[in-house]
DNA sequence: CACCCTGCGCTTTTT
DNA sequence: GCGCAGGGTG
C-alpha cells in the first residue's frame, strides 16, 4: 500500500497526505491530477474514513468511472463501491430521487433534456402568441437557463429591476412570464431539466435544514474535480455541503476553464482562498504529459491572458519535434493532408490509430475530415455531436419508456401519442394541452377521465385517445413484473416501431432499426450489469443514465483502434502522442462570437492551451483559405492564435502565408474593386507586415529542412526522385540494412518496398524515411 | 388528418 | 448543406 507513494514527487505527496481542512490543488496540464486525486482518496479510506463518507464530484461520468476503477486497484473493489462519485448531475439527481418529494417532485421524475426543455418553451410561446421570431425558443431557453445557474428564480427575477429593464429594451418584457410557464409546465410534468437538478438541490439544502444536516453529517469528506468550470449553483451546492467539516478538496485548472458559456464561473476557482478559512495550497506544475517543445510553445500562450493564477508548468521530457503549421487552401485539401500525414506517420513509425486525435472547434468541422479519412481507409471515431440517444427514432423509442414511468411527461407523451401514426393530430393534441392548463392537470390525468370532461373533441377521436391510454396502462402492469430490458423490447413490438420503420425500405430506416436494436443490445447489457451488481435493474434507473450521459458512456467496445474525432472541449482531460489541431482561423477559432471582450477572448484561448496541452509527441496545426460556412464559401485568415506562438516552437510545412495579401492581389486585380462578401469577413488585426508571396497549390509536405523563408513551393518531383533504385542496398536509422524490392508513386508519394533484416519488408515513404544507400 | 414539399435558420462549445 | 416547422393538397 505504503508504495503507492512513491510514485509521485513532493507536491503530489503533500496534496495527497494533506489531511483536514479546505484546500485547493492547482494542478497544470499533464501533472498528475487523476493520479493525485485517486491516491488522496485512497489515502483517506486507509486512514479509516469510511467510502460512505466521501463525495467525490467529477467533471463527467467516464472520469467518475475511470477514478473509481483505479480507486479499487489500491483499496479493493468491495470498499470503493460505497463511494459516491460522479457528475454533480448524477449525483444530485439521485439525492433528489429520494429527498424530490419536499419540493412536491415524484421520486420518478423526468430529466428533461436541451431538445424537452426547447420544445416546451416553444409551445409556451406559441400558446402566449407572442412573435416567435422575437421570442426564439433557443435564446429564451439559454437565458432561463442562466437565471437558473444564477440562482435567479422566477420571484427574484421580477424583483430586479436591472434583469426587467434588459429584457424591456431587449424588446422581450414577456420572458418572465415565459420563465414562469415554464417553471409550472416542468413541475406539473414532474420534470427537471439539467439546471433544475442543481438549482433544486439548491433549493432544497436551503429550505429543508434536516435535510441539509443529513447530507453534511455524511459527507464529511468532498473532493471537487474540475473546480475552474463550476457555476455558482454548484458552488453553493459545494459550500453548503462542506459548510460543517470543512474538509473541501479542490481541484482544478484556471488555465483550463472553458466553459463560461454555460455558467461556469472562473472567479471560483479564483476566489477559493477568500471564501474558506486557512486554505492549503498545492500547486502541481510539472508537467509530464507533452515534450518541451509542447509545454513551453502553450505556456507561451497561456502568458498572454490577464486573468490567471500565478504559477509555472515546466516539464523534464525531452525537447522534442517543433509544431508543425500547415495551411492549406479548402477545407476538403485539410482534410486530405490530415489523412494523408496520419498515414504517412502511421507507415513510418508503426503507430496505431488510437494514437492520433484530430481537434476542432466546432462539430461542424468533422465532416470535410471524415470523408478525407474515409477515402484513406482510416478508421475512426466521432465523439460528440449527435449522440445517440438524440437521435429521433431512439428519442421516440426512449419516449415510450418515459411516459410509461412518469405518466405526467408532457413532452414524451407529444412525442408519441401520435406516432407511430393513430389518427390523433395537432388540432387534438392543440385542445388537450388546452384543457389540461385549464383544468391544471397534465394531458395524460385528463385522458383519464377524459368521458366526464367537456371538451370539443369528437368521439371517433376519443375513442382513439382512450385506445392510446388504454396501451400505456397495459405496458405500465407489464412494467411490474418485468425487467427493462424485457419492457422494452415489449413496448417495441406492440406499437410495432420497427415494423413502421422496416416497411418503409429507405437506408435511413434501416440504420433507425438498427439503432433501435442497439438501445435494446444496451438495455440488455444494463441489466445484466446491474444484476451482478446486485442493483435494481429497473428502467427508471436506465433512463436516468440515459438523460445524463455523455457521449464517451455509450462507447461501444470494439478492439479496432480508431482515431479520435471531437471538439476541443470534449478533448479536456485526454492525451494523445499525436494531435491534430484544426481549422485555426479567424472568426472560427477564436469563435466570431467570442470576440466582443478581453474575457471572451482570454476563454477562447484557454481553449487553445487545452488543445496544445493534449498532445504528447507531437501536435499539427492547420488551417485553410476558404471555408464552406452556412453552405457559402468564405474566405478565412490565418487565426490570431499562430501568431501568438513563440515561433521558434514552430515548422512551417508550406510558406508562411502574410495574410492580407492574397485576397488584396485577387481583388484589385481582377475585381478591380473589393467585394461585398470579402470585407465583412476581414477583422483589421494588427500583425508585422509579410512579404507578398504568390504561391502554387501543394498537396504533399514538405521535407523537415523546408523552412517558411522559402519563396516558393518547390516542385515535388525534383525533390524526392531520390536515386533509390530497386535492389539497392540501404540503410535505415533505426531498422538497419536492407535491400529495396520495389518502388511506387512519385514525388512525395514515393515508397519504396525494403526488406530489412531485422524487422521484415516495410513500405517507408521515401519522404521521410532517412535512408543511405549503400551498394 | 396524413403526406409532401418548401423555406428558413442554423453552428460555439455540453451536463 | 441539413433538419425541422409550417403550409398546402388530397
Amino acid at each position: 500500500m505504503n508504495n503507492y507513494l512513491e510514485n509521485l514527487n513532493e507536491s503530489q505527496r503533500e496534496a495527497v497526505l494533506h489531511k483536514e481542512g479546505p484546500m485547493i490543488i492547482i494542478a497544470g496540464a499533464g501533472s498528475g491530477k487523476t493520479r493525485v486525486l485517486t491516491y488522496r482518496i485512497a489515502n483517506l479510506m486507509h486512514n479509516n474514513i469510511d467510502a460512505f463518507n466521501i463525495l467525490a464530484l467529477t467533471f463527467t461520468n467516464k472520469a467518475a468511472r475511470e477514478m473509481k476503477s483505479r480507486i479499487a486497484d489500491v483499496v479493493g473493489d468491495s470498499e470503493a463501491k460505497n463511494l459516491w462519485m460522479g457528475t454533480f448531475h448524477s449525483v444530485f439527481a439521485r439525492i433528489l430521487r429520494s429527498e424530490g418529494h419536499h419540493l412536491g417532485f415524484p421520486s420518478n421524475f423526468t430529466i428533461y433534456d436541451t431538445q424537452d426543455a426547447v420544445r416546451l418553451i416553444s409551445s409556451i410561446i406559441k400558446e402566449m402568441q407572442l412573435d416567435k421570431d422575437r421570442y426564439k425558443p433557443k435564446q429564451v431557453l439559454s437565458r432561463i437557463s442562466s437565471f437558473k445557474n444564477s440562482l435567479i428564480t422566477v420571484k427574484s427575477y421580477y424583483s430586479n429591476p436591472d434583469l426587467l429593464e434588459a429584457d424591456k429594451i431587449a424588446q422581450r418584457p414577456k420572458i418572465g412570464e415565459i420563465y414562469q410557464q415554464y417553471v409550472n409546465r416542468c413541475f406539473k410534468s414532474g420534470a427537471m431539466d439539467f439546471d433544475d437538478l442543481l438549482l433544486r438541490t439548491n433549493e432544497l439544502l436551503t429550505r429543508f435544514p434536516e435535510v441539509l444536516a443529513k447530507y453534511q453529517q455524511r459527507f464529511k469528506y468532498i473532493l471537487v474535480d474540475e473546480y475552474q468550470d463550476t457555476n455558482h449553483s454548484q458552488y453553493l451546492i459545494v459550500r453548503a455541503l462542506a459548510d460543517r467539516f470543512q474538509n473541501i478538496c479542490v481541484v482544478g485548472d484556471d488555465s483550463q476553464s472553458i466553459y463560461s458559456f454555460r455558467g461556469a464561473n472562473i472567479q471560483n476557482i479564483l476566489n477559493f482562498q477568500r471564501d474558506y478559512e486557512k486554505v492549503s495550497i498545492f500547486k502541481l506544475e510539472q508537467n509530464y504529459r507533452s515534450s518541451r517543445n509542447i509545454v513551453d510553445a502553450s505556456n507561451s500562450i497561456i502568458q498572454r491572458n490577464r486573468t490567471k493564477l500565478d504559477k509555472q508548468i515546466w516539464t523534464a521530457n525531452n525537447e522534442g519535434t517543433k509544431i508543425k503549421v500547415m495551411r492549406t487552401f479548402t477545407e476538403a485539401e485539410e482534410g486530405r493532408f490530415i489523412a494523408n500525414s496520419i498515414f504517412d506517420n502511421k507507415l513510418n513509425l508503426q503507430l496505431k490509430n488510437s494514437e492520433f486525435a484530430i481537434l476542432y472547434r466546432t462539430n461542424a468541422q468533422s465532416r470535410a475530415i471524415e470523408d478525407a479519412l474515409r477515402k484513406k481507409d482510416i478508421k475512426y471515431k466521432i465523439y460528440g455531436g449527435l449522440s445517440f440517444y438524440q437521435r429521433k427514432e431512439i428519442k421516440d423509442t426512449l419516449a415510450y419508456l418515459r411516459l410509461l414511468i412518469n405518466p405526467n411527461d408532457e413532452e414524451a407523451l407529444k412525442r408519441v401519442i401520435n406516432y407511430p401514426a393513430r389518427g390523433i393530430g395537432a388540432t387534438t393534441i392543440d385542445k388537450l394541452t388546452v384543457a389540461a392548463n385549464h383544468y391544471k392537470k397534465s394531458i395524460f390525468e385528463l385522458l383519464l377521465t377524459l368521458n366526464q370532461l367537456d371538451i370539443n373533441i369528437n368521439a371517433g377521436t376519443k375513442t382513439k385517445l382512450i385506445n392510446f391510454v388504454t396501451m400505456m396502462q397495459h405496458f405500465q402492469i407489464e412494467a411490474q413484473t418485468k425487467n427493462a430490458f424485457e419492457v422494452a423490447e415489449f413496448v417495441i413490438k406492440q406499437t410495432r416501431l420497427i415494423k413502421d420503420l422496416e416497411s418503409d425500405g429507405t437506408p435511413e430506416g434501416v440504420s433507425k432499426v438498427e439503432n433501435i436494436q442497439e438501445l435494446l443490445n444496451g438495455l440488455k447489457d444494463f441489466v445484466d450489469v446491474q444484476k451482478e451488481n446486485e442493483e435494481e435493474d429497473s428502467l427508471a434507473f436506465f433512463l436516468e443514465d440515459v438523460a445524463l450521459a455523455t457521449d464517451f458512456d455509450s462507447e461501444k467496445k470494439d478492439d479496432i483502434p480508431r482515431v479520435s474525432l471531437m471538439t476541443i472541449h470534449l478533448a479536456k482531460g485526454l492525451e494523445y502522442p499525436y494531435v491534430y489541431i484544426v481549422g485555426l482561423e479567424e472568426n472560427l477559432f477564436p469563435s466570431a462570437m467570442s470576440m466582443n471582450t478581453r474575457s471572451e477572448l482570454e476563454e477562447e484561448r484557454r481553449l487553445f492551451y487545452v488543445a496544445l496541452t493534449r498532445a504528447e509527441k507531437q501536435a499539427y496545426l492547420t488551417y485553410a483559405q476558404t471555408r464552406y460556412r452556412w453552405g457559402k464559401l468564405v474566405d478565412c485568415e490565418p487565426s490570431r492564435f499562430l501568431e501568438e506562438i513563440d515561433e521558434k516552437y514552430l515548422e512551417y510545412l508550406t510558406v508562411k502565408k502574410p495574410s492580407f495579401s492574397q485576397n488584396k492581389f485577387i481583388n484589385e486585380d481582377i475585381f478591380g474593386s473589393v467585394p461585398q462578401h470579402k470585407i465583412r469577413f476581414k477583422k483589421p488585426i494588427q500583425r508585422p507586415p509579410k512579404k507578398v508571396i504568390k504561391q502554387q497549390k501543394t498537396e504533399f509536405n514538405p521535407p523537415k529542412n523546408l523552412k517558411k523563408v522559402s519563396k516558393s513551393t518547390p516542385n515535388a518531383s525534383n525533390l524526392f526522385d531520390s536515386k533509390i533504385a530497386v535492389s539497392n542496398i540501404v540503410e535505415h536509422s533505426k531498422f538497419g540494412k536492407g535491400e529495396v524490392l520495389s518502388l511506387e508513386g512519385s514525388g512525395a508519394n514515393k515508397k519504396a518496398e525494403i526488406r530489412f533484416a531485422s524487422v521484415g519488408v516495410k513500405k517507408l515513404l521515401l519522404q521521410f524515411a532517412k535512408l543511405r544507400i549503400i551498394s
